[in-house]
DNA sequence: CTGCCGTCGACTGCCTACAGTACACAGCCG
DNA sequence: CGGCTGTGTACTGTAGGCAGTCGACGGCAG
């Protein structure tokens, strides 16, 4: 299995080899979507990415058929895929499921907890609020969707669990910039989050996460509707002017 | 297009053409499934569903992915696909995620539904019930879940209704016997529930709506612990012994 | 100049074919 | 007789290629 050694320009994200080759494009297109080097709306070509990372067209095919499952990308049949571009509302809808999701998953840790359980979040906190003070966001920002994924699991609900982590990595992509800037109020509210669910206290558990994420969700908004960002109301049907590796 | 004339032996579902042929062999295989034909746990062979289906392996594939996406089955890499095999606890923590989705959507409706989707929710509900009272259990199980899809759409959030469709699509396929025997019952609780939107109580609709899907849990859980329907916790991994069209 | 129509191009959807791999069984050695 | 190894088979993963279809552009009539 000696292939693909045309691949990877250098633009284009390394593809290992995990397990299966659609997979490995499902990470990479997943990636240059969240890192912005494909903009929302954008179309697809099979060809262009199968070269792109030195597959052919199926593993393409299949790993945009996971990305849309995941909400990621829109496939209209006939005509491909299209970057999944949300409009505010749905954004704001995506962050309200989120809220749902996060509360009920930590009121069930506070209930299921484990002390390791406790620790673990303990570390992972304060892993967070190390890296943001050495304004290492990135860290940051890896921390906190780590912990938020740890409160999932501590739920006890495997499928609560999956659920939230997919919608939260979608909502991630959206806030993040968000994130970046109210880093230490988030990471105040993570440690009531804690102590709320080492203390069992189920209500407050919720209470807290659900004020927590309301509290990112209305920051979004807020941004979202001083800066509209994507002046484009009408339909880019073109097709892409440039090259796809434009990031 | 002039193929599949080797196509539905009499056994297979009919596959029309609704629009692409990996979605006709999608809805071909998610009815076998949600009909028996293929028991949990069970290898799916990608060839022998493309000859069954008189189509080639592509579609096929990919419509394991789609059904992969959703829970149908596991797609274990190198080795195909296995229908999903839910344990109780599995099952029990779907019909939890319900819950959760169905009342956060019946508190919405409550709050946003027109008066034109209420008597829409009339509507299905005299429609369940008639066909309850003239023993059409089909009619009224299909009514029913039209009538929760209906509410979910009431409560005005795409995402929230999109998931929780596709949850309750799962849970049905789990509990349909269930169904079968608490009818009556659960044609009241959704006069209560409508009773509830209408009237713009947002506590009282969840309220109602979180005991009409807790019942049906209970319900469940009674039946599946008296009933353990499938007593093979080793895992079947031979491959199947008879045919595939076994229905 | 505006609206319609034919042609062209590009892309998707599907099929066939090949390579690679994991499992199972049979035979062999200790 | 038990464990190991070799071989065979069946399956998946991937590649390449062909036909059908949709959208866009240029030319033509009004």
């Amino acid at each position: 299995m000696v292939r693909s050694e045309t691949a990877n320009p250098g633009a284009a994200p390394k593809i290992p080899r995990p397990a299966t080759l659609r997979e490995s494009v499902f990470e990479a297109i997943l990636e240059l979507i969240v890192r912005g080097s494909l903009s929302p709306g954008q179309h697809l070509a099979e060809s262009e990415l199968a070269e792109m990372l030195g597959v052919s067209r199926q593993p393409v095919r299949e790993a945009l058929q996971m990305l849309s499952g995941e909400g990621w990308v829109d496939l209209r049949p006939g005509h491909g895929a299209f970057v999944h571009a949300p409009t505010v509302d749905e954004a704001d809808q995506l962050l309200a499921v989120r809220t749902l999701l996060e509360t009920e998953s930590a009121r069930l840790a506070a209930l299921n907890a484990t002390p390791d359980g406790v620790s673990r979040l303990r570390e992972v906190c304060s892993r967070g609020l190390a890296a943001l003070e050495a304004d290492d966001i990135e860290t940051s920002v890896a921390a906190n969707s780590e912990l938020h994924t740890l409160v999932t699991e501590l739920s006890g609900n495997k499928v609560l669990s999956e659920l939230a982590s997919q919608v939260s990595r979608r909502v991630r992509w959206y806030h993040t910039p968000v994130a970046r800037q109210r880093g230490r109020d988030s990471w105040e509210e993570h440690a009531r989050l804690i102590e709320a669910i080492e203390a069992g206290d189920e209500e407050r558990a919720a209470q807290v996460m659900r004020d927590h994420t309301e509290h990112t969700r209305l920051s979004y908004l807020e941004q979202r509707a001083e800066a509209p960002a994507e002046p484009e109301p009408i339909a880019p049907r073109r097709r892409r002017p440039r090259s796809l590796s434009a990031g």
